[in-house]
RNA sequence: GGGCGAGUAGCCGAAUUGGUAUAGGCGCAGCGCUUAGGACGCUGUUCCCGCAAGGGAGUGAGGGUUCGAGUCCCUCCUCGCCCACCA
């Protein structure tokens, strides 16, 4: 056999297909449904890892699998290119970050090209190339215009090292995802989107997409939307009040202090003066804390537990305020387990029934005043509850009001509404819905990245750049490193930053600070559809051919980041007149991630990287696409197993083998023994040479392949590609127990059960395969078999359902449950016929012999099962 | 602490949704390939008793529902991911 030079073939096909065109969309096909199929485009990292193979090739089964349905499916490709991972390599390995950006991008689309995925790379976008961020900009403006970019002083999360504003987002367990450094909190002006806007759109829309519940249930808790009331606590002698957020109004007759935030405005109005030095040592000492101290957590990230016995703290005012409901004087204290920018910064403390408060009370020995009874203790109101005020936790549940005046006996949940309607009517409370989101803080203080286009005038203040003069070019920056001030280094491209004020025409500057890299990639999409438009970010009429996305592949690390942010870009947008859809992407799926042999996460200090230019080296391309979809559940992921590739690179061996033989076969006995009869083995030999000419083919084969062909397309419609790849090799295994074998040196047939395979099953076994090894199978298709036009122009196969019906079915005989014999019947006996071949089993009449038969379950086609 | 998910052979994993548990692959073992070679072919491979026929046990642990449970319900254990003082 001829050694298959798999980097040559598949460079070959590689090469051919990209000058026919072949995987380049139109926007239109005649009679062609359009499919818009998106992964998440890369960030130009400089090396493609294994990763990326498993997020790209292995949708690009599913990708292939529809373009032979006939439909005309987009699948794109682009760059992320800005961000700070490129400029802080760029910074180590002294470079620019455009020319370490441009390399990779480079070098990354030849790796990417190695896969033999059907990219169209005519649709290609970069983040920082200017025809792109100067619709990023665009946007802003837009956004700007209508009040949903916004400039304001906030307090912001701060990163050290990357000397930086980060988004909520981008907080993990109060450290900076890129870096680890732990984040220290600052105010600041920012500028920012209104996200917050369309909170409860963005939790109510999830209801309209086709999510993982994972990713849904990841919004829903990250918006936090709570709904409850504000209650006003009035401040004697004064005209202030104190608002705090609850969602347990029920609880209002068990307040017994009030809590405000370090951060709260009213902390050194009201407090008194003997207390005046120990409140502000206490607002000190907090501001040094960082997010993890003030959590209780322990420094350690990969630990970080709550420190045992360390509690909260906090320190008293001296000052009091007045519980509307009952005109009690509950005391003012101030502690940092109150956060500042959630709700009113301020709560009312119910020891008695909520566990941070009893916590503080109990440290501070406050009182505590029992108001609910769990529901369970009705009607016995002698019998202590259990979860009384002495004991050691409060109870946080629904239940019944007691010592609540004219609310004694309410329920909960009655007494939420009426306790807050009441106060309402005295403008003492309204219904509040508070939510965790924050705003999305945008600007970025380093260089690599779309500038902000505005324009600060000492006049006029912040003024929007004329659309005409976009795009904001990013200047060439020598030294672009960011400065510890936590001004951009974009303050240092001194002519740059010279502008006329589009208001007054007087001086001003450039806005330099940037923006976060989630902007840029919270439109991509849209730009595909329509890569090369130099008017608009997109034409309508184009983004109606692909727009929304019909399936989106990616990784769940998005879930609250980016799907979030394009949520709220396409919604804005939408909004806006932009766009004629309101949610981005109608099917998502998560796709899990490759771990090392060792099951860790692969990390070069671990060694366990597997790196995929190697394997193609020695596999190929296909065997790694394939033995990607086969490792495993696409959802889940795993551990690479290094093994187990050589079962795919045998399989595809076995089909290169089965196809060579077989042609080779048939051709030389059309030419040579066609009517010779004097040669030994003619007749098995000329048998598959029958068959192999027929046009129905081997009719003892038909079933498992339509069979096949039924569960590979449903399985690749799931993305269930791991059983789909098993379909395949249980396939190839009933064709090889039915096809003639060749000893490489002769044609002598060594199997008896030589049936042979007809040259039309041999080609829908290939269509079957194109999916999943492009190469090989079109290596076999076009040269093997000599067919002209390519495989991945073929339609299809489909299956006739007739075929699929099994003539004979196992029947599994029980009795009393236990399978006794498997017998072999004709499809859709009956319960009666049944119940006669079963008690003609030898084995069943020795489990029943000498009882009587109680009752009989029979399931058609399936089992038959005797009760005794 | 909260939410979500998972636990099936030596390993990765299947299982028509309640109907023969372990398909397919890896690994391992045996045999074959009238020249070698293996990324070749065939056969076997859950455990225990048995020459075999057959029987018993068996899907993290324990209990329940059912003629029948990997699948449904309850309690618990382990692992993974996400969130976390959000009033």
């Amino acid at each position: 056999m001829i050694k298959y030079n798999s980097s040559k073939i598949e460079k070959k096909w590689q090469k051919y297909w990209e000058a026919k065109k072949f995987y380049a969309v139109k926007d239109k096909a005649t009679k062609k449904e359009n499919l818009y199929f998106l992964v998440e485009f890369p960030y130009p990292s400089g090396d493609l890892h294994i990763g990326h193979w498993y997020a790209f090739s292995v949708p690009d089964i599913a990708v292939r699998y529809w373009r032979m349905k006939g439909k005309n499916v987009m699948y794109p490709i682009g760059f992320d290119a800005f961000g700070l991972p490129a400029e802080n390599a760029a910074i180590k390995n002294n470079l620019q970050p455009e020319d370490w950006t441009r390399k990779n991008i480079a070098y990354m689309t030849k790796q990417l090209k190695s896969m033999g995925a059907a990219f169209d790379w005519s649709r290609a976008v970069s983040t920082m190339d200017l025809d792109y961020y100067k619709w990023t900009q665009w946007i802003f403006l837009q956004f700007y215009k209508k009040g949903l970019a916004y400039r304001a002083k906030t307090f912001v999360n701060w990163c050290p090292k990357d000397k930086t504003v980060l988004a909520n987002e981008q907080v993990i367990n109060g450290c900076c995802d890129r870096c680890g450094t732990e984040v220290v909190q600052k105010e600041m002006f920012q500028w920012m989107y209104k996200i917050t806007d369309y909170a409860d759109k963005l939790i109510d829309d999830l209801e309209k997409v086709d999510w993982p519940k994972v990713t849904k249930t990841a919004q829903r808790n990250w918006i936090g939307r709570s709904r409850g009331a504000e209650i006003h606590f009035l401040l004697p002698n004064s005209t202030e009040t104190i608002k705090v957020f609850t969602t347990r109004a029920d609880t209002l007759y068990g307040a017994t202090y009030i809590v405000l935030a370090p951060e709260h405005s009213l902390i050194t109005k009201l407090t008194k003066d003997q207390y005046l030095d120990s409140v502000s040592r206490y607002l000190e000492t907090t501001k040094k804390k960082s997010e993890l101290e003030r959590l209780g957590l322990e420094k350690d990230p990969p630990s970080h537990k709550a420190t045992e016995g360390q509690g909260k703290t906090g320190v008293f005012t001296g000052a009091y305020a007045v519980n509307p409901i009952n005109n009690e004087k509950i005391p003012i204290w101030v502690a940092d387990y109150v956060i500042g920018w959630y709700g009113t910064g301020a709560v009312m403390a119910v020891p008695a029934h909520d566990e941070r408060d009893f916590e503080f009370a109990k440290k501070f020995k406050l009182p505590m005043k029992q108001v609910i009874k769990e529901l369970s203790n009705m009607g016995t109101s002698n019998v202590p509850s259990e979860h009384s005020v002495s004991g050691d936790s409060a109870y946080e549940g629904d239940g019944v009001l007691v010592d609540s005046r004219e609310f004694t006996g309410f329920k909960s949940e009655d007494a939420r509404e009426e306790i807050v309607e009441k106060l309402a009517k005295k403008g003492l409370a309204e219904r509040k819905t508070n939510y965790k989101l924050h705003d999305w803080v945008l600007s970025r203080q380093r260089y690599w990245g779309t500038p902000i286009p505005m324009i600060n005038c000492p006049k006029c203040g912040y003024k929007p750049v004329p659309e005409k003069d976009l795009p904001v070019k990013l200047p060439k920056l020598d030294d672009y490193k960011p400065s510890t001030d936590g001004r951009s280094p974009l303050a240092k491209a001194k002519e740059w930053l010279k502008v006329k004020c589009p208001n007054c025409g007087g001086k001003a500057e450039r806005e330099t600070d940037t923006m976060d890299t989630f902007v840029d990639s919270s439109w991509y999409f849209l730009r595909y559809a329509d890569p090369h438009n130099k008017k608009a970010f997109a034409d309508s009429d184009k983004m109606k051919n692909w727009l929304p996305v019909d399936l989106y592949v990616g990784g769940a690390e998005h879930n609250t980041m980016h799907l979030l942010y394009s949520r709220f870009f396409t919604k804005a947008m939408y909004d806006l007149g932009l766009l004629e859809f309101n949610e981005p992407f109608v099917v998502r799926r998560n796709h899990g991630i490759i771990l090392g042999p060792d099951n860790q996460k692969m990390s070069k200090s671990r060694g366990n990287v597997i790196n995929p230019d190697d394997l193609v080296k020695k596999y190929g391309a296909d065997a790694v696409r394939m033995y990607l979809a086969f490792m495993g559940p696409y959802e889940q992921g795993g551990p690479w197993n290094p093994g187990g590739i050589i079962g795919i690179s045998r399989f595809m061996e076995r089909v290169r083998n089965l196809l060579n033989r077989i042609v080779k076969l048939a051709d030389t006995w059309s030419k040579n023994y066609r009517e010779d009869t004097s040669v030994n083995n003619i007749k098995s030999k000329k048998e598959s040479l029958r068959f192999y000419e027929s046009a129905e083919g081997n009719i003892d084969l038909s079933n498992i392949f339509h069979k096949t062909i039924k569960k590979v397309s449903e399985d690749i419609e799931k993305l269930s590609f791991n059983t789909a790849v098993s379909a395949l090799m249980i396939l190839l295994n009933s064709i090889q127990e039915e096809t003639t074998d060749i000893s490489p040196g002769g044609f002598k047939v060594t199997h008896t059960k030589t049936r042979g395979i007809s040259k039309p099953q041999l080609e829908t076994f290939l269509r079957l395969l194109a999916p999943f090894v492009p190469h090989l199978t079109e290596e076999l298709w076009m040269n093997t078999l000599g067919n002209k036009k390519s495989i991945h122009l073929e339609k299809w196969p489909e299956y006739d359902p007739k075929l699929i019906v099994e003539e004979t079915i196992k029947l599994v005989v029980q009795v009393n449950g236990k399978a006794r014999d498997v017998i072999e019947v004709m499809a859709g006996l009956d319960e009666t016929a049944a119940r006669e071949v079963a008690l003609g089993s030898e084995n069943i009449k020795k489990h029943i012999a000498g009882t009587e038969i109680k009752k009989i379950i029979f399931v058609k086609n399936r089992l038959i099962n005797f009760i005794i």
